[in-house]
DNA sequence: ATAATAAAGTTACCCAGGATAACTATTACC
DNA sequence: GGTAATAGTTATCCTGGGTAACTTTATTAT
């Protein structure tokens, strides 16, 4: 969902796509982020789209959530040499290309 | 689910805790595998048990869904070496620890 | 310029798979 | 024999995915 974070603002279709999923689970999903108050709408020409941003609590929270996983991650990784993490996530990509190469999953 | 397969029978509770999973979700599970043919009660000693095996056609499923699921595996790793393959799982196996010895997940 | 088509969202469903709380029936234990 | 614990079930809730059918707005083609 944060991908709002990094992008600033984007529409439900650009973040289902980004997602890999359907419009109605977007939608439903920003709406609660809404009432969370989390994220909140912009105005835009194509009165079709309806792009969101992150509010400031929004941000706040997404920074502090993000430094939890960042803390887990560390935590987690503790005792793997960088180059043990480079080559497991090289390996990782070429079996996600393998995947992809053969009907979608 | 398919831990019957290897162990011939077990209890619903057996299952729960193999699985990580509540009781009731096993029950739910159980119930609609038993529908479907694939998994019958055994009698037992301890009349609060209800252990379940797999049916004929259980074995049967099991076994196309296995050998599926293998030949899925095999074409995923095609070209990555054995020893690429150990690492990896060895790195992960390091990082699973690392989870557990703080709280769980 | 208008009619047809496409795109963005929404609404109303359905489903799977997880959880809790509260319960019954059976067995174990003091 | 009465209290504990254990196995399972029922009822209910939640999340996060999906499809189908619809509206509103834009785009495209005639």
């Amino acid at each position: 969902m944060y991908y709002l974070y990094n992008f600033g603002s984007a529409t439900l279709v650009e973040l289902s796509t980004y997602q890999g999923v359907e419009k109605p689970t977007i939608t439903r999903t920003m709406n609660r982020l809404e009432e969370m108050g989390y994220v909140k709408q912009v105005p835009s020409e194509d009165k079709r789209e309806k792009p969101m941003q992150l509010t400031e609590l929004g941000v706040q929270i997404y920074k502090e959530v993000r430094l939890t996983i960042d803390e887990f991650e560390e935590n987690i990784l503790k005792g793997i040499s960088e180059e043990e993490q480079i080559e497991v996530i090289r390996i990782m990509g070429e079996i996600r290309n393998h995947i992809f190469q053969r009907g979608d999953s």
